[in-house]
DNA sequence: GCGGGGCGTGAAAGCGGTTTCTCGATTATG
DNA sequence: CATAATCGAGAAACCGCTTTCACGCCCCGC
């Protein structure tokens, strides 16, 4: 007698409690005013044939999934997944649930898996780093509600939150400076990348403020191997030091390094960026900028939270990297 | 003229285009067979209006949603992460979106959690490690379709992918036999984690084998905080080498360790199990049983294509662990 | 004793698609 | 030329739930 799904529906426990469909949806809601006995009815009935509501046909009804999507450029990377982890676990209890979506990098697939997303979803997380700025503007009207994370720009009318790698990067490069390093070279993260680019500020602004030191620019990427790949290069600079654009690219530096028989920190100083869960355990424990990957997760959460509920969202977070000096940076020799 | 929630409906492209809603929806699912011209027609309209069906619609007509649900015990474990960037991006392929659940190592809510995860999509992997077998079987059956990770048992009717801890402890046992170590402790997993009982078998299986060693056992947890806290209980017991329950506890114990001045491996080896990305790049790299975590992502699709198909799925996997011995073991003083 | 106001419940109209079934208009066939 | 076969497209039912609206009933007051 059940339907070819297996799952009773509302008309199904009606029937059995003797009711209405629109009374079983009151009773289940809470909305039920009338007799007591009634509900009781309801209720049982409901327990009996193990009765729950078809969430599809309820989102539909009430035009709203309960789900959130977060659009990545790769799940891959420790960063975002703790940014996800700790969504998903803010968002839970509100009962919201969120659908991930992997644009495997490729930034050209990105407008239309963020749109695809969006619309299975209430809203949308978006973390795009290195989708066009226009293409971004738009998106965030387009698919709104939306919470940007680190993409700062007027133009985006979404709430955003951001890590002013700007800043970041310049303490680092203060740190490998108040060291003694004259001459570093910075391993630059993905063509394109707006957080790449802050950085790339970031060091000019420091150069211009220590005029003594050089600094190098290597082109990269943002995954271990991009770091492996670059180890001659970055040797081949001279530098002292190296400032590498995140913890991941940092990480297969060094393993590079090893493998090259140089030693990090007495031939050369290496510094990540993020402060991923692994960086203050690998070898030699790695420099960094921290940031604050679950705390992101948690006000991207409030604010979708906020604009779900038509409330006015807290203001835009822009959150300051702590310098994490460990044993990676050194003197130079 | 748009509809409140700002996108354009199917019936709006039909009055545009002059047509039915159902010649729409025909066109927009490549099953029209009529006048190419009327097609055109509806093409244009859609395109005029940006239209795109809505998806709750259309999964509450199909009865499908194209969405699996993701059920983990804690999405910050690095192993589950790996398992779910594999899944995410091979589901993906096929259309497929997963939707994650965390239930937070709450063993009691999982079941619930995963009723309603389940509702939510077409299918669910389970990642319950510590799920009461009963509980277990009962789900598989309710929420079929369903893949089970990590939880072997021929009662349970779901395609399974599992890791043999069982054997990969022991061979981690026997490395460090083989490096002569007389003296083992094993730091347990959480209580009820049927993997940690499948590592307690492995172990028992190696003492039957190797009567000259001496294996002591330490209750535990599965977070690198549950190493660091095991961390004098482990110096107590004197042993020459740990075993960890997996990567994470064991990088908390090497932490640990080095707090205490002790050295890893000179005063005391440890291992770990899993592999995570970061179990090479520590200090010392660490001693481990790999698991292939990415492919556990990839079958688990391949079983959950086949099973959203109503096709027969592979077999069941027993994944071998892979022995990776790093520098986290060494022969005893 | 009768009209008005609650109150509890059900009928029905959505939500936005898909799909079966039907029907009128062509085209093929005897 | 009449009729059957075919084809193109629309009407309407349906997916399962929510919610407005209306209705019947009971109770109250005059």
């Amino acid at each position: 007698m059940a339907s070819r799904s297996g799952a009773a529906t509302i008309a199904e426990v009606a029937a059995r409690a003797g009711v209405s469909p629109a009374t079983v949806s009151r009773v289940m809601n809470g909305r039920f005013v009338g007799e007591p006995s009634v509900a009781e009815r309801v209720r049982q009935a409901a327990a009996d044939l193990d009765y729950s509501p078809n969430h599809l046909a309820r989102s539909l009804a009430l035009g709203e999934t309960k789900a959130i999507a977060f659009l990545v450029p790769d799940l891959a990377n420790p960063a975002f997944q703790a940014v996800l982890s700790s969504l998903s676990k803010t968002a839970a209890k509100d009962g919201y649930r969120v659908l991930v979506v992997d644009s495997g990098e490729s930034t050209s697939d990105e407008p239309l898996l963020a749109a695809e997303a969006r619309r299975r979803c209430d809203a949308l997380v978006l973390c795009a780093p290195r989708m066009p700025e226009d293409e971004l503007v738009e998106a965030s009207v387009a698919l709104s509600p939306v919470v940007v994370i680190n993409r700062r720009s007027s133009r985006v009318s979404a709430p955003t939150l951001s890590v002013d790698y700007q800043s970041g990067i310049q303490g680092l490069a203060r740190h490998l400076h108040g060291l003694g390093h004259r001459h570093l070279v910075f391993l630059e993260g993905p063509e394109g990348s707006v957080s790449n680019q802050a950085r790339l500020r970031g060091l000019e602004e420091f150069e211009r403020s220590a005029p003594d030191v050089r600094i190098d620019r290597i082109r990269g990427g943002a995954g271990s191997e991009d770091g492996l790949l670059a180890t001659e290069r970055v040797i081949a600079t001279g530098a002292t030091a190296a400032l590498a654009f995140n913890d991941l690219v940092a990480v297969g530096l060094i393993g590079g390094l090893v493998e090259h028989g140089v030693v990090v920190p007495d031939d050369i100083s290496v510094t990540g960026f993020d402060d991923i869960p692994f960086a203050r355990y690998i070898s030699p424990p790695l420099t960094t900028a921290s940031v604050p990957h679950e705390e992101l997760g948690v006000q991207a959460w409030q604010r979708m939270r906020s604009l779900v509920r038509h409330e006015t969202p807290d203001h835009d977070l822009l959150f300051q990297p702590r310098l994490e000096p460990r044993r990676s940076s050194a003197p130079p020799r």
